[in-house]
DNA sequence: TAGTAATCGAGACGGTACGTCAAGTCTTGTC
DNA sequence: GACAAGACTTGACGTACCGTCTCGATTACTA
């Protein structure tokens, strides 16, 4: 039995792979630096020498296995896009296993300014970004209204999803993303 | 010297006055149910008699505070009526020295059930049902369309203020209720 | 179902009962007057009314079933009757059921003294002096040394016995009383 | 202000220090683990990391300090050399200012096991087989009768002054140990 | 017989301490 | 110099009892 000396990049992803793993099996509240260290098998300062806090290092392993879902298509079909989209956000942050860990950063992002900013800038500015861009392009072949506020449709679009997910605990399904769409798409088309 | 003792709502009431001024000094993370009892001058165990953790405490001294921003007007004029009571609300969550408070019982309530069901059924959904009413009573009268879906709407004028308040961050100002208003309004509106 | 309001005697007698029972079960340390009063289905207001302590609650318990023990026979024959008392004795304190709840007793005599007082003056006080009068009785009819010490002679009878039960902890046998009595009767004798 | 970071055995001396002089102020009943980390300005985990118990604690605390009273000494007088060694072990037990915390330690020892066993192996025992060897030493020289049983003579000595320590509270003078041993020797000398 | 006092059960109360857990800092020795 | 291991202080956790204290029933004695 060697006890492997790891270093540099291999350790800070084995950390990051054992907080998710903990973190689903225990919930967020019982998460603690403490248990990820040993669990990893790493001193707690190889921990900190990394992340100053349990939120900073949850986003960061959260956000190491997201990467995927940021990209948007443009196949020339506006609802479809934001659709497959949307979609997909559901889907990670809604459905699948890492769900309650997400919902959790969003909630330690409440009182912990370092985690808001890093949640913001990393994850929700640029999906947001590429969403109003995606419009933009769209309202410039004039498949929107041009005096709609793009923002705006974005957080209309966003909004109701994120209060199911974070304050009414409301199922996030097909259908009702189906509906936000409908109704937004009703508000921003070009009045003829 | 007296050492007064105090019993049943009394104490309840202090505990509670204590854990917004405690909480608004300290910030929700740093509040204890220990600093809580000492500085009330009650034994912890007065505290976890009534309330059984942090969240749920916190959660009624903030309900404590707010039943006034609950009534809804009926003026005749929806849109005056949902203005008027959203900034009502945005005052007391997003602007007031208890807002910091409000946010960090929003995160809670991501891992603590206990704390998201009851934040759900005593304020949220009647809130929303309140809202939901306002809106049919004007249905009923011809001002909107009869086919549009209300929940939707309520969830379309929550959701994207909820979304600047807990996720972007960005100022809740009068303009931007007012234009989430217009939106709504655009979509809802009967179409002749 | 009548809740039988009981009074007086009947309750001190109970709550004995009962402190005996539970003491078996728990053990001295564990025991706690908040259980007893439960148990007993009294209110603690009731308990502490008529002790002061858990010590002496167990004290009185504990003599309350030991009373027989006092006897001393005088058959005559000062061997043999030293032997039955001691017999008996030991059978009480280092073998029965209570015998832990007695050692913890004299344990709790060490920091209180309250209790240390009335454990000497009711049972081993009057103990001690039966045995010396037993003694005196024998010698006066010439069955001992006239000059030898009869509260020492007690206290070479008694010691080594206590030093086994609260000290080594090591088995009180009859074989051993018999070797304390012989070495005793050895230094005793009348020398011819 | 350097807050200095002690480490290892100076911390454990400076606890058992601490518990000596907590002790001998509160004295055992009030004494609290947590009063002792706090006067010694440790945490309560680095005293819980070395003892398991308050009794535990308590031992180490008076062994450490009694060290000194073990020896025994053969000057070819067996009187004199029993009679030494037992004035030490009473100026220690019975005199002392540790005094009332040896006997909280016995009293203690009645209802946990550990610190029973624990002062057996690390006190009473080795004292008591120094003691028998001593006399062992005398018998082979033909001081004492080669029958007599000298565990029983050990119990003999002891037992009556632990009764008297531990059960009437009467004082353990001089002249009463010297009472004892005379009896005691007049005993075990050989028959001519 | 009515009124009053004592006693009861129940359990809330302010405390103190328990033994546990994790935080974040620091030290030690290995690689 | 980065690492694992883990000791350290700190502070809070949630629990258990302490001994005191109300609170309404009963219950029993007194007027």
């Amino acid at each position: 039995m060697t006890p492997v000396r790891r270093s540099g990049p291999d350790l800070t992803e084995a950390i990051m792979r054992t907080t998710l793993e903990l973190g689903q099996e225990l919930g967020y509240a019982k998460l603690s630096i403490e248990a990820i260290a040993a669990r990893a098998g790493v001193g707690k300062h190889t921990v900190y020498r990394r992340w100053p806090s349990k939120g900073a290092l949850l986003l960061d392993s959260l956000l190491s296995r997201s990467a995927s879902a940021l990209d948007y298509p443009d196949s020339g079909d506006l609802r479809a896009d934001l659709r497959r989209q949307i979609h997909e956000a559901v889907g990670l942050l809604a459905g699948g296993p890492l769900s309650p860990l997400f919902k959790s950063l969003v909630g330690e992002a409440q009182h912990d300014p370092g985690v808001a900013e890093a949640l913001n800038e990393r994850f929700i500015a640029p999906q947001a970004a590429k969403t109003v861009a995606r419009l933009e392009a769209a309202r410039d072949q004039g498949q929107l209204s041009p005096d709609f506020d793009l923002d705006l449709a974005m957080a209309i679009l966003s909004g109701p999803l994120y209060f199911r997910l974070l304050i009414t605990g409301e199922p996030l399904t097909p259908e009702y993303v189906d509906r936000v769409l409908d109704a937004l798409f009703a508000g921003m088309a070009p009045r003829p």
